[in-house]
RNA sequence: GUGGGAUUAGCUCAGCUGGUUAGAGCGCCUGAUUGUGGUUCAGGAGGUCGUGGGUUCAAAUCCCAUAUUCCACCCCA
């Protein structure tokens, strides 16, 4: 094998070989199904490029996060430009389109959505890739925590319309920023006495993130955590973050999405405040989020813009869904598999079954074969193309002007005029 | 970035303590099959044994490095 694929990343393919991550039919199933629900709710399409400013990145996610501090890919060209970085998340690139297009114009609060890779250069495991395609909605322009609920709801409706049952949403609010500020001072006021006992991990936490330590896997943090009895960020919110978020669960609630209060939900990114979620599913491997969201109000001003936006939006990722559909066995649609399937018996019929094949392509998917076939090989090719209807063409074709359509599912057979076979297909395809 | 496991055909894997032309099943191609598929039978293609170096008369097998992958940590989708 002289060059493979880049660490981290994997090949789409046709047909089923392997695992249903790297099936192109499964991938585009999913984005078929998140886009329909997300049209229906009134999300327009956005596409955003590949790579963008890597200041954009900076500002946008935050030059505290592990994002920015070791997983940006960077790309230079032959020139003095400072560097463009391939895009690891949607929602700041999607942002700076608003900004940068004028979007306020569509009306306000617009929702948008897009999908596509995103890139971060992280050591690989399962469910944790360095090219991954994430399907992405925000809505810009609302604090009106039904924008919050709505766009939890969307997420929540888009995986059980894929058949999903063991996903749960994990509900928090991290406030709005002074709250957050006081909560990690009230945080570093608890931990930095006993700073010596931390772990490792966990004193570099108390600089950059406190909230982190909270669910910190290092059983002596734990045993710290409990003994220093820690009240949780919830505790912590303003009058306005808590009846923001009380309204969140009210609408919730009233739409019957199911959802449990995790008062430790720290989001990964800087731009997040009040509500935040995550999706999870056990059987995806370690990192069992599916996705997540929140409400990143300040955002827009850090990317430049005079007034603010206010904004909520999420992501989640299509490898994982598609390894938590495979846990849990759910069914994909395979790809494209025509309905009729021709084959000449004889040389001198081929141009013959080329010409019926393109005429029937105007109704339905079909196919044909470039060489002449016995009659078994035909029906076999035909089998294995997964076609509904197959068809020899031979002198008696030929010769009546008609087909003898065989279903390859039931053995029956129907005798199709060469001029109604558009109409036969439309009906029975 | 850290620690551990794995790597032999397209896929799943066998290959004993080093020994001559590296195997199986599935899949793929051809034929049995100049008029009816899923079955069966026969034949065939496909391998720098991840890569590079070392030890040895001899390496898929032992040693070192490296890449990729899986698991865990950090952390995210």
């Amino acid at each position: 094998m002289a060059i493979q694929r880049p660490k981290g990343t994997k090949d789409h393919l046709p047909g089923t070989p392997g695992t249903p991550e790297i099936q192109a039919a499964a991938h585009a199933h999913i984005q078929h199904v998140a886009a329909q629900l997300l049209e229906r709710a009134g999300a327009q399409f956005i596409a955003t490029p590949i790579f963008e400013e890597a200041e954009l990145v900076q500002r946008g996610v935050g030059g505290s996060t592990d994002i920015v501090r070791k997983e940006m890919f960077t790309v230079y060209y032959a020139g003095d430009h400072g560097g463009y970085v391939l895009r690891p998340e949607g929602t700041a690139p999607v942002v700076r389109a608003y900004l940068e297009n004028g979007l306020k114009q569509l009306g306000s609060p617009l929702k948008l959505w897009t999908h596509g890779p995103m890139f971060r250069a992280e050591n690989v495991q399962k469910g944790r890739l360095r090219q991954f395609h994430q399907v992405d909605y925000e809505c810009l322009g609302s604090t009106d925590p039904l924008a919050d609920a709505e766009a939890i709801a969307l997420m929540w409706d888009i995986v059980t319309t894929l058949g999903l049952k063991g996903v749960s949403i994990q509900l928090g609010s991290i406030g709005d920023p002074e709250d957050r500020a006081a909560y990690n001072d009230y945080l570093r006021g608890l931990f930095t006495p006993r700073l010596a006992e931390l772990s490792e991990d966990s004193k570099d936490r108390l600089s950059r993130n406190p909230m982190r330590i909270l669910d910190s896997k290092s059983e002596t943090d734990q045993a710290i955590i409990a003994e220093l009895n820690v009240k949780p960020m919830l505790d912590f919110l303003g009058a306005e973050a808590r009846d923001h978020f009380g309204a969140v669960q009210g609408h919730l609630q009233a739409w019957g999405v199911p959802f449990e209060i995790d008062p430790s939900i720290v989001r990964g990114l800087d731009y997040y405040r009040r509500t935040a979620w995550e999706l999870h599913h056990a059987g995806i491997g370690a990192k069992s989020a599916l996705g997540g969201g929140g409400r990143y109000d300040g955002l827009a001003q850090e990317l430049g813009a005079k007034e603010e936006v206010p904004g909520i939006g999420w992501a989640f990722g299509i490898e994982r869904i598609l390894l938590a559909m495979a846990d849990e066995g759910v069914p994909f649609p395979q790809g494209p598999s025509p309905a009729l399937y021709l084959a000449a018996l004889d040389g001198d019929y081929i141009p013959l079954a080329a010409a019926l094949t393109r005429q029937a392509r105007a109704v339905a998917g079909a196919d044909f074969s470039y060489r002449k076939r016995g009659a078994g090989q035909a029906f076999k090719e035909a089998d294995k193309k997964g076609a509904t209807w197959a068809a020899v063409i031979g002198s008696n074709e030929a010769a009546q002007r008609q087909l003898t359509l065989k279903h390859l599912g039931s053995g029956e057979q129907v005798a199709v005029p060469f001029d109604e076979l558009n109409t036969f297909l439309k009906e029975n395809a």
